[in-house]
DNA sequence: TCTTGAACCTCTAGTTACTAGAGACGTTAG
DNA sequence: CTAACGTCTCTAGTAACTAGAGGTTCAAGA
């Protein structure tokens, strides 16, 4: 058995977190000891590493949730499981499109201003003022 | 001079955004009807456009407080609004390299599956319990 | 001038995924 | 047995809004 301690060594989750987790009912209630502290499984060690690792990759709670309850019914299909990747997968790659617009933007912007001007010149400034010198949209 | 409803519609800012806006300090307090409705001049639908078109480019509300006061002290320097904006850039960088990796777990896991097996099988799910398997540190 | 319907007001609470802190209690090594 | 560290619950805070309740004001048409 693992104190809650124990657990956020082996998987660097943050001990706050995994009470979170447990409350949003990712993780189940553990035993507790006489003393009322919370006493882990190897399954509940498991079952942490899985959600931490879907959190790293960008999957909501909401997502995860689904993910481990697919996870609990081996019988079911997993076209589930397989939607909720693809979907995150579109999601990071809109995200990625996005920031990639944004970085054109702000390379415009801060190449034209060396920061030894004065602000009533600063290209920063007038630039964030006047969206029509953007190259593209955002 | 306009009301609220009119700087949102030519600014694409909502109507309670602008009011929180306001209660963060961003835009001054306008004038108000003597039915205490607020109603704004030029320069307030300018300031807006300006805070849109940051927040717009990924700038927090701190930031945005930064470049606002630069842009009310045209005898400043601008340092501070090239390390604003280069860090930014900087912050759009770490976050684009980040996605990219994820990109490239979530494209392998997720075309290993092609959701019409079962969840005992799954590879989102194998995949998601045994960090291991990954090709990039996330 | 009156009416009506859209626009506006303030205030509270909810969102996501945690994080921080207070104050009390449990566990364990020496 | 005691000191020191681990853990407990609870509340509140974070960023940047969004939603809704319940009430007031404005502007345009009759």
């Amino acid at each position: 058995m693992f104190s809650i301690g124990t657990l956020s060594d082996r998987t660097g989750v943050k001990i706050p977190t995994i009470r979170y987790y447990e409350e949003m009912g990712l993780l189940p209630e553990p035993e507790r000891t006489a003393g009322n502290q919370r006493r882990y499984t190897q399954a509940g060690l498991d079952r942490l590493g899985f959600i931490k690792h879907a959190r790293d990759l960008g999957f909501t709670i909401e997502s995860i949730r689904a993910l481990i309850d697919l996870n609990d019914h081996p019988d079911h299909s997993c076209a589930t499981a397989n939607a909720i990747a693809t979907s995150q997968l579109d999601d990071v790659r809109a995200k990625i499109a996005r920031l990639q617009r944004l970085e054109t933007e702000l390379v415009r912007i801060a190449t034209h201003c060396d920061g030894k001007g004065r602000a009533s010149d600063c290209y920063v400034l007038t630039s964030l003022a006047d969206h029509s010198l953007c190259e593209t949209a955002h």
